[in-house]
DNA sequence: ATCGGTACCTGCACGC
DNA sequence: TGCGTGCAGGTACCGA
């Protein structure tokens, strides 16, 4: 589910629930998804107030009061955090708070639940936020790779938080094609890269991020901005700027989505 | 350091 | 109805 305009809308629609509540108790039910032991992550987060909630790539860390560390929390594939919900077969993880209750459902079990004294070392081995980073500092990441454009995107130590579908939208609105070569792309064409990434991403965090299938925020909201996908999930449907079909292959081993002809290698 | 492939899970849609 | 297959927003880890 999760991309970085997922995450942020989960985090932001997380934060007016959690910022402030102590933790009463806390229950750890699928140890898969958990790093650590249950009981020893319990201790760790009974008592402690929840100080504030921040987003790093798809990561979410809740900072504890009184040097209490960081609940980290990546959603994988199909997690959910729920202020409010019931507890069902995927629940793997139970939070009470001094006022509500948050869950972690999980079918696939890919996410991951943390507690951490300091910034785990997932986040810490991040790349930058595509929308923090300046040019500059893109392209000296940038120039030397000799990556697929499809799988530089997908590597979060190159930049945090882009997944599949807005590495496809990215590239189809800077009009570089998924197998194209880093390391050949010109300035300017990077320019519009860095550029188009940023958009699509700004532009799906102003519409609550994608709802391809289940994805909800913590209040059980669905996204909209899967309406405005213009390649991702529209295989073999007419390309938005000419016309011809849109082509899905694999690149990375993902299902890759783009317009063969608009899409410059 | 960097790159590409595989493993890890469950659920769903599809064809037969 | 049931069964096999392929596919799905993820990262970690391995060898080259």
């Amino acid at each position: 589910m999760p991309e970085l305009p997922e995450v942020e809308t989960v985090t932001r629609s997380l934060l007016p629930h959690l910022r402030g509540r102590l933790i009463r108790a806390a229950e750890f039910r699928q140890l898969r998804v958990l790093r650590g032991d249950p009981d020893e992550t319990a201790r760790r987060l009974v008592g402690h107030r929840i100080t504030q909630l921040e987003r790093r790539g798809k990561f979410i860390m809740m900072h504890l009061d009184g040097g209490g560390g960081i609940f980290t929390v990546h959603l994988g594939m199909t997690g959910k955090l729920l202020v409010g919900g019931s507890v069902g077969k995927h629940t793997h993880a139970i939070v009470q708070l001094d006022r509500g209750v948050l869950t972690y459902d999980d079918p696939r079990q890919f996410g991951r639940l943390e507690w951490s004294p300091e910034v785990p070392r997932s986040v810490a081995r991040l790349g930058p936020e595509p929308l923090v980073i300046g040019f500059d500092e893109f392209w000296t990441k940038f120039h030397h790779r000799k990556a697929r454009m499809k799988a530089l995107l997908l590597d979060q130590k190159f930049l945090g938080g882009i997944g599949n579908i807005y590495a496809d939208e990215t590239l189809f609105r800077a009009a570089i094609h998924p197998l194209a070569i880093a390391a050949r792309i010109s300035k300017p064409r990077a320019r519009r890269l860095y550029d188009a990434a940023r958009e699509v991403l700004s532009e799906a965090i102003a519409n609550r991020g994608s709802s391809v299938s289940d994805y909800v925020d913590a209040e059980g909201i669905r996204g909209s901005f899967q309406l405005a996908h213009r390649v991702y999930g529209r295989t073999g449907e007419p390309c938005l700027a000419c016309g011809r079909p849109v082509r899905r292959t694999l690149v990375a081993q993902r299902g890759t989505h783009f317009c063969a002809f608009c899409q410059k290698r």
